[in-house]
DNA sequence: ACCTGAACACCGTTCAAGT
DNA sequence: ACCTGAACACCGTTCAAGT
């Protein structure tokens, strides 16, 4: 009777995080309202309410969504190789959504349960490789949080961040020009690889102490 | 003639940004609205707009005044020695401002230009003891992105975070359980300290890079 | 030059009401 | 059980107007 209308599939609590991510996606954070949401979704604004507490918890959620993604690298049974591969995919699935990465800040607990399945086998690996269990534990936390971390001072360099300018950065002395020339010249990911081979360079000295000179 | 009422100091964009950070830190961030700040001032809030072109703008402030504060160390002419002090003295200062720390997100420039006395003397500190030039900055961005990307993912910690939720951390393996206890149970402080020193002993692994055996 | 009043276009959220 | 309409108490910001 009632014409091939699009039976509009139910709303649900997975349904709203994915509208909300795909928002943030392609329009910024301040680009997901509630009323943008639920919009997109076909729906009133109040809807949402039903089956989401409000918006922290739907931002919450969006963040859950986002880390649940399988991290993808090759295992190794070498604990470097490990976390170098580990390390690399968090930062994958952080650039597919720079726009949310702000939402990373203080939701360190909810973000490290999503990660857990990496979280594992790392501490698995690195038990092998001769650390004790809370000198794995602490490695990986510390690995993991100087992804996150890097990535959180980056920024999602989008449209509303402005250039360097000139005035910020007083270019007093050679050695300032050349952080300043570093800054804005260095590509990001350059950066990111030598402090990630850095840390790992310092676990290692962790595991084999001191090399009998 | 009139009354001995307070002469209201001119407004000024230092004054703005000084009530900015001060409610900041003793409501949070959500309580610094144009209208409060301007409250503080005892003005109505669009008079700001005369010394600040807008919100954002505000903010950028706020952290420029934030990161302004001197860092105190004690110098060391020892390379680990000076980064450690540096590294130090830059968690004291945001550790007196909890609630401003978010803002350091993506803000990365202004931030580094405000530190950059402390980025100079690190540099140069650095290239005493061996190092090249650019090997010398990008261990003091290094350096720095930890400190900071350490306390965005830690979040201010205030009343807003709840507990860890029991059911977001599945403990399904040992593993997992002993994780979990780190992550509600080790000090922040440790975790921070565990992280910077093995930063440094990865530097240090670059300074010399194989002790021949 | 500096500050204000009133208004605009938004927010997130509540609450009674519909089906 | 699930969705809606109308309303509330806020935002940041513009703009003409005051002094």
């Amino acid at each position: 009777m009632s014409p091939v209308a699009a039976p509009r599939p139910r709303l649900s609590r997975d349904a709203i995080l994915d509208a909300a991510l795909a928002i943030i996606d392609d329009g910024g954070l301040e680009a997901c309202t509630m009323r943008a949401v639920a919009a997109d979704l076909g729906v009133e604004a109040m809807s949402l309410y039903w089956h989401v507490p409000g918006k922290e918890a739907l931002l919450d959620g969006v963040v859950q969504r986002m880390l649940s993604a399988a991290p993808r690298y090759e295992h190794s049974p070498e604990w470097r190789a490990e976390l170098n591969g580990i390390a690399h995919a968090l930062r994958g699935i952080l650039l597919e959504h720079p726009n949310a990465i702000p939402l990373l800040a203080g939701r360190a607990l909810g973000s490290y349960a999503a990660a857990s399945k990496a979280v594992e086998t790392a501490v698995g690996t690195l038990e092998g490789a001769g650390f004790d269990r809370a000198s794995a534990i602490r490695a990986s936390r510390t690995v993991y949080r100087y992804v996150v971390g890097f990535f959180l001072v980056e920024g999602s360099q989008r449209p509303g961040s402005r250039p360097p300018a000139p005035s910020t950065i007083p270019v007093g002395s050679p050695i300032l020009a050349d952080v300043a020339e570093a800054v804005t010249g260095e590509p990001s990911a350059d950066l990111f690889e030598y402090g990630l081979q850095t840390m790992l360079d310092g676990l290692e000295v962790a595991l084999r102490p001191a090399s009998p000179g």
